[in-house]
DNA sequence: GACTACATACCAACCAGTCGGTATCAATCG
DNA sequence: CGATTGATACCGACTGGTTGGTATGTAGTC
């Protein structure tokens, strides 16, 4: 099932040139023989794995659910003690990602969500997954920073991971009209500045407005 | 050249048709058979006034430019006395507008722009041009606002307008991929705490230091 | 010999775009 | 005044290439 680095078989070449096409054309403006092209491989193997086209982007999100989720789940921000550390060390890992071309570093899920919301549930419910599941992945150290500061706030840990994945997706979208990564590294500067300004330094008591900034 | 109320022609129906169909379906799944079909015109009409496809994505972006610009000049949140409370106000103005089915309520150019950035440069200059067109709107408010604060800020009014429209951007893919307005909602709430710290009550002599939230 | 993993050939529907034609109106002219 | 011209707006049948999907064949493996 799982497929050892050796020979790549039809199916993960397959998703791996489905994860490049469909970022760097849109889900609709893909074609299954654009995806059989990059793959090197023939329709025939396609329909073989595949039973349709949507089936084909549903597995393609949770295929980027799974290499996304592994590259950060190694990511060195988990290293630090401080969980709000760890939280803003994750907006700056997500800053640090923006190289190369455009394609290279934006969101399949969020491209493929905004073509396919109305019309393919299945792949809808997965890009959700995708989203939501990588979301969940901050809330506790955001829930753990809040009881560090003392915070009683009217909004939730699930509210501002979701918040930064927004801001991230949409920082994409200017990435892409602009045709260049700057403005969305300036949008995540404000996104870190939010953090900052939401959680008080809590180290010093009852200091003034220090203005120490973490990294 | 202009049309007026009276009798609506077959290239403002047709664009009309296309704001709808294409924040529902997507630029490239929209076909030109749809787009005459829900504009109740030929494809001789469609041909007869944009030369290509592309061509109507273009001025289809230009023509969501000039409506929702002139929904947004005649906005009361302009009104307001103060720099900060018409910024506030304006987001508090897109947060209301979240209403209705998620096709109605997104945006026309951020669907349009990511499926088309790297295949069309005519489009992305359009959507790239609405966007920015729309941001610099909000800069003068937003210069004013850093003046009356006495804020010296390592950013600038034009990176701060653009990342409340990378929010809203994102709140929009968040929106699609969760089927309602409910989490966009959530994620404005999050940009309107952000410039609310951001802007330090400036109350010296006008009032005592009241925490009063500017709806 | 059954099963998996592909390849090849093929199809009906659909796609953007073309082309010849018609309807309408305003300006021009005898 | 009516006839002619020309420009604009629109119609709808048509085309050639493309689309997602299928039917069938085959080489290797258990």
């Amino acid at each position: 099932m799982a497929n050892q680095s050796a020979k790549p078989d039809a199916r993960s070449k397959l998703l791996d040139a489905g994860l490049s096409l469909i970022r760097t054309k849109g889900y609709s403006a893909t074609t299954v023989d654009d995806l059989c092209a990059a793959a090197g491989v023939t329709k025939g193997a396609f329909f073989h794995h595949f039973k349709s086209k949507d089936e084909f982007g549903v597995v393609a999100a949770d295929h980027w659910s799974q290499t996304t989720g592994a590259r950060f789940a190694h990511a060195p921000y988990h290293d630090h003690a401080d969980p709000l550390d760890r939280v803003l060390g994750y907006v700056a890992f997500r800053k640090a990602l923006l190289k190369g071309g455009v394609p290279e570093f934006t969101c399949l899920v969020g491209t493929m969500v905004q073509e396919t919301y109305e019309t393919s549930p299945a792949i809808r419910d997965a890009c959700d997954r995708s989203i939501s599941g990588h979301a969940e992945t901050l809330e506790a150290d955001i829930e753990a920073a809040m009881q560090d500061c003392g915070l009683s706030a009217d909004w939730t840990p699930r509210t501002l991971a979701l918040h930064i994945q927004a801001v991230l997706q949409g920082a994409f979208i200017l990435a892409k009209a602009k045709g260049g990564a700057a403005i969305a590294a300036d949008s995540i500067d404000h996104l870190t500045r939010y953090l900052e300004l939401l959680f008080p330094p809590k180290d010093i008591d009852h200091q003034s407005k220090n203005q120490t900034r973490r990294t």
